[in-house]
DNA sequence: GAGTATACGGAGTCGTGACTTCGGATAGTG
DNA sequence: CACTATCCGAAGTCACGACTCCGTATACTC
């Protein structure tokens, strides 16, 4: 927990309410900015655009890295509780299968979060890489699921499966893919994932 | 063409000797430092690692964007020969699997060039684009090759082909990425594009 | 409504990296 | 071995972006 967000400050006064509101909103502008031009988007980008001062973003995440860290937590976060909410799915092929859909059209235009975020997956050791690793593994919790019920092949695990889902997620964020083609190439992925025969055997060859 | 290579000067000396070796070695270089480094690499980095001063990097390469185009141009232009060469191949089906594996594997380590470089597929005008169509090309020849020979089923287009392609590179690009997950990895594709059954219409109900 | 801690914004500083300049070296020619 | 066009490297310039300082404004307390 490196930000400060609205904790008690030690028994004095409790945080200000524009600064919360003021927080709250950089870090929306900050998503919608990384999301659109990269890690590499500036600072004053997300301060212009939250109309908002640029020692103001820094005053509430003192560095660049610790903003851009915020929002892939709260994003994963997000994207995992989705998927726990699938846990009592009546049909748990379908949940991992539509989930993984969902994850990777929903990563569209998100270049920052697909890419420095996913890849943030294991290179340290931020609140940022806690929250990926929980969206892992509630992914999972929903691949198990579908194993069980039949719908996704005994012999695949979590980690090819994960880089799938990253692979794919990333191509789809860095544009120039077609809603058709992608889901195309989805379906290329689910046929391969499904266990009503096993084409290994011949490869193995 | 935007660099100017070895072309004779219009009826002037040709070029020296050591401005030839120089940019040969500063391309290799650069291909080195951007593979590892991505496009943020500094080009005071590909000097520095060539032995070379700056001056003589922007010399032969008149911006960094020049620089990087070129060595996008010799890797893929060194892939699509690479496919070409596969093009009489005994076996068609053997022959596309073991060239996506191949290029998946390379793309390893390779964060420029998968990044930047596929990317850049459609985005400019410039050679890379052209060298990266090229490939595409070439890639969807050995494709068509595999699906007359019956390896790869007939309803999957080129698009969705590349696009995993792409995909899969760059996965295995940004490290992080053992052997045996990329090839498990790749198994579940290539499964998916075997044409022993269709799972497609149990997807599509 | 006065007082004060808290928060804000704009004008800095500082470092980095792309690109330029120019005096000095060196390959090729006779 | 001299001569010159070509090429080179070190020390710049310049722009941009992360981060800081400080005087001002505003939210909360009483």
């Amino acid at each position: 927990m490196s930000t400060p967000g609205n904790r008690d400050m030690g028994g004095k006064r409790p945080q200000r309410a524009d600064a919360r509101t003021n927080r709250e909103r950089i870090l929306n502008v900050a998503e919608e900015v990384f999301g659109k031009g990269g890690q590499s988007a500036s600072t004053e980008e997300v301060a212009r655009l939250a109309n908002v001062g640029i020692a103001t973003v820094f005053r509430h995440f003192p560095t660049k890295a610790a903003l851009l860290e915020a929002v892939l937590v709260q994003r994963f976060d997000r994207l995992r509780e989705q998927a726990e909410t699938l846990f009592p799915a009546p049909d748990p092929g379908a949940a991992f299968f539509d989930f993984f859909s969902h994850l990777v059209a929903d990563a569209a235009g998100k270049i920052a979060i697909a890419e420095a975020l996913f890849e943030a997956g294991g290179d340290n050791g931020g609140d940022a890489a806690q929250a990926s690793d929980g969206l892992r593994r509630a992914v999972g919790a929903l691949l198990q699921h579908a194993q069980r019920a039949g719908a996704v092949r005994d012999d695949v695990e979590l980690p090819e499966v994960y880089a799938l889902l990253v692979a794919t997620s990333r191509a789809s964020a860095h544009a120039h893919l077609e809603e058709a083609v992608r889901d195309r190439m989805l379906t290329i992925i689910f046929d391969g994932l499904s266990p009503l025969r096993s084409a290994r055997a011949q490869l193995k060859t």
